[in-house]
Parts: C-alpha cells; sequence; structure tokens
DNA sequence: CAGCAATTGCGTAACAAATACGCAATCAAG
DNA sequence: CTTGATTGCGTATTTGTTACGCAATTGCTG
C-alpha cells in the first residue's frame, strides 16, 4: 500500500478484504547498544506517532495476520511475538477530534462512512527484535519512523499509550518464563551480554554473581566450552538458549501451575 | 431478545446496533457446595452447548460490555470479571458445518449474507460467581442451562473448549494475586471455608496448617476477632478480605515487578 | 462427667530459593 | 611486573516453602 490509488482503493474498499472494527497493534521493542526503544511510526499529516498496526483479512487466523502485519514493518520473519491485551474502552476511532477531520489530513478524500472511520477495537501483541537487522518500511499513511526510548514516549494517537504501558509489563512479568532473549542476541554470548540485556528489559539493576544462578537454574541457558576473547580483560564464556530444556520447562511449568 | 420478532430483527439489523466481527464469550465459573462448575447454554436446535456471549455495543466501552453481558446471563451485578485472551485462529464462523447450516436451525430466515454468519473474533472473559446466587436467563438462541463439571465438559461451539482452557489456566494462575474469593465467600469467612475453596480451584490439596500462613502474608486476609459456632467441633474465627492492604500490594506488586 | 471423635489453632524443624558480598583469576597496557 | 578493569566462582545470610507434631475446643456418648 504505497501509492495513492492503492490507499484510495484501501480506503474505499478495504472492508471486502478486511474484518472492519478490529485492528492489531504490534509493540515492537528493539535492543541495541544496550537500550530498549519502541518502533514508532509517524502519520501522514498529522505529525503525531503510533504503533505500527494493520487490519485482518477475512479468512487469516488471527496469530497469522499478526505475524503478516510486523515482518511488513520490519521485513523480519521467525521472532517471538506475544498476544497480550485487547483494547476497546474508548468508543471513539480517534482521540478528540472527529474520525472525518482526522481522515481529511491523509489528503485522500475520505467518505463520512468510509469502514476505516467507524471505531475500531484493537488487539495488542508484542515483539522483541534486534533493531540493527530490521529494515522498517512506511506506508502511505505513514511518513517516517523513529525509535522511541521507552521512558519519552510522546502522546500517541488511538490509545496507543496504554498499550505500551501495558505490552511493557507483560514483557517485564514473562521475562523469566518466555525465552525472550532468542532474537535479541547472537546464538551464542557471554554472561555480561545477557545481563544487560535483561537489566535493561527490567529498568533495574541485577546482581551480576547471582544473575547467572538463577538462568542456569531455570535451565534457560547452558555453558559452552568456549570463549570469546574481547580485549584487555579476562576472556568470559560463552553460552548458549538451552531451548530443549525451555520447552521441557514449559510443559512441566504448567502442570506445576495446577 | 425473547421474541421470535426481536430475534429476527436482531439477525436482519443487529450490525447497526452492534459491532460485527468481534464477540464476547464468558467463562462463568460457579462455585457451591465444595464444587467448580462452568455455565453454559444450549443452542436452540442444536442440541450443543456453547458459552454465553454476545455482541458489543457501537457506542459501548469494551468493559462495560462484558459486564452487561454477564449480567444479562447471570442476573448478577459488581463481579470479579477479567479479561484473558482474544480468540480467533480459527477462520471459520462454526466448526464443521456450513454457516448457513447453522443458522437454519434456528428456525429463523437468516439470509446468507446475515452479518451473524460471518467470521466473528471472540474476546474471552472469565468471572467468578456463587451460583447458588445466579438466575439464569436465556433468551431466543437459547433453550436451557446447566453448571458443568469442569473436567467434565462436553464438545462445545466454536473454539469454546479453547477458550475454557485458557481461563482455567489464568485463573490457576492468578489466584494467589487476585481477590478471587470476593464474590465466592460471605463476607466475614472461615479459614477452612476459604480452604476448601483454593482446591477446589486449583484441583489439588493444600496443606492445612501452611495455607492460611501463606495468606496471610501476602496480605490478602486479615483475622477477625470473632469465632463462629459450627456444631459439633471447636469454633473457627472468622476473617475477611483486606481489601486496603490488597490494593496496595497491588501498586507494590506492580512496582517490584519492575 | 470422663472419654471419644472430629475439627481447629499454633508452632517448629527441615529444606529450598533468593540475596549479599568477598576474592582470586585473567587480560592488555604501560 | 604492576595496575586497572573485568570475569568466574564460592560462601554466608536471609527469606520463603514444605512437612508434620500436638494441644485446644466442641458436642456426643457411655
Amino acid at each position: 500500500m504505497n501509492t495513492e490509488e492503492e490507499a484510495l482503493n484501501f480506503v474505499k474498499y478495504g472492508h471486502k478484504q478486511y474484518l472492519p472494527h478490529v485492528a492489531i497493534d504490534c509493540v515492537i521493542f528493539g535492543y541495541y547498544d544496550q537500550q530498549l526503544k519502541i518502533l514508532l511510526l509517524r502519520v501522514k499529516g498529522h505529525n503525531s506517532w503510533a504503533l505500527p498496526g494493520g487490519f485482518i483479512q477475512r479468512r487469516e487466523p488471527l496469530t497469522q495476520a499478526a505475524y503478516r502485519i510486523l515482518q511488513e514493518r520490519t521485513n523480519l520473519k521467525d521472532l517471538f511475538l506475544q498476544q497480550f491485551h485487547t483494547f476497546g474502552d474508548s468508543p471513539f476511532r480517534v482521540k478528540e477530534t472527529s474520525a472525518k477531520e482526522f481522515a481529511d489530513k491523509f489528503g485522500l478524500e475520505v467518505e463520512e462512512n468510509s469502514w476505516l472511520l467507524e471505531r475500531t477495537l484493537s488487539i495488542g501483541y508484542f515483539a522483541l527484535v534486534d533493531y540493527s537487522k530490521v529494515t522498517v518500511t512506511t506506508d502511505f499513511f505513514t511518513d517516517a519512523y523513529q525509535w522511541c526510548d521507552v521512558s519519552e514516549l510522546p502522546d500517541l494517537l488511538f490509545e496507543h499509550n496504554d498499550v505500551v504501558e501495558k505490552a511493557l509489563l507483560t514483557l517485564r512479568l514473562q521475562i523469566y518464563h518466555q525465552p525472550i532473549g532468542y532474537n535479541l542476541l547472537p546464538e551464542k554470548f557471554t554472561l555480561p551480554e545477557i545481563h544487560v540485556l535483561y537489566e535493561t528489559i527490567l529498568g533495574k539493576e541485577l546482581d551480576r554473581r547471582n544473575f547467572p544462578k538463577k538462568l542456569l537454574a531455570l535451565g534457560l541457558i547452558k555453558k559452552l566450552n568456549e570463549q570469546r576473547p574481547i580485549g584487555a580483560h579476562r576472556s568470559p564464556f560463552l553460552y548458549q538458549f538451552d531451548k530443549e530444556n525451555y520447552d521441557k520447562a514449559l510443559q512441566e511449568g504448567i502442570v506445576h501451575a495446577y
């Protein structure tokens, strides 16, 4: 959806291809240079920011739609992606302005009764990516993107500030129970590397000496018999996520929760 | 929606009042006589069971819609109600039969292109109620109800078996972090009462002597200086949910999770 | 009224998990 | 070979969880 013709077609006839009244919004956490960021897109003509999102095709499974939308924006596949909440407590399409006014700013002729202007619930998904590997694709409705620090978010469109807050909460609660580092670290990594990753995500300090014990006790990572020279200091050992053990723990964990 | 005229009106023009393509489904856990049950409705003409559900009004906040739907079926207000997942991985309205065929069984003239027959995502909520206090109201589309044991569920319509499973999982995971007993026990209760409640929900035994320590340590309940005579045995003390402390713990818990 | 059965209240010991922190080993630079 | 910065490893302390013993209460019974 990059040309004006495609966009116009989408506005007029999109409801034949997509389910109206429901959208998927993605909170894409990016990690690079020891910082946690969120991908925001600037909505054309509005000078406002919003989360990447999209609609569900009429015969497309929900989970598949979420992966497709994520891939369309980041050009990445096989990511960790998880649904965390569905938002719909505001009965308006857009905050503090009429839907028509909102639409006009795109410079398109949007009819008053377009499906795009109707109330739309938002199903929230979050993902974790290494943002040095992402090539962001914008479309007709967006004209810029930025990786924004979690603590410095501007006012976002729709209910997106609530969405981000809830995503962050969910991420932090699940960090020891999901293979969250998989896509953020190289296949083999050192303890200091995964240590700063977890500190960054949780936004607090974790004891350097206790931290590895916890991950090993949970069976999330395993030690390799290799080291990586890092210059002027002692060479750290390399570690790997222990997928087998993790999958096993997941099963038992669920049983244990009963 | 009890008369045929109302139902026909709903089938034909419901999409003007409600958002199509999205529904709310409620897993209503009932507790009575030390048993945990789920409320099921029988769909007219189908001899099949389904969860109580409903649609969201066009200008109604999502949370409010969930409470309204719950109240319409159970005639109860002010319940513990929580969203837990949104389901949409099956792109079909109904399993293993055409939507038209499905609709015909109601004995209504449903047009092929009715909004009701289109694909519909389901937002899952669960609630906990004392089922001796519930008076179930059925409508035109349902002709019976039952409280069904969690472990003896029949094949349900739509994706409702998955919905129940996920609800149960969520309930069990959150039982020590949400005021789950509020609506299931009298305001003042004894330790043995809340003890069997928790055992029933979790489906496993909990040590009678350690259990109160945990609840008190979490600040979920507080001891009162009253006892209740229970006949042929030692009189147990009464306890109360500690709402103040719970709200405080919730805030700190969230902070601590960072 | 003493003994009994059933139940509640309370405590303590054993074990496991989380936290705090000391210190030696390693590596390159000067 | 000393220094500074960093990693690896260990051990004590505290906190939380689990297992389980036993006395106190209540009404019934002989």
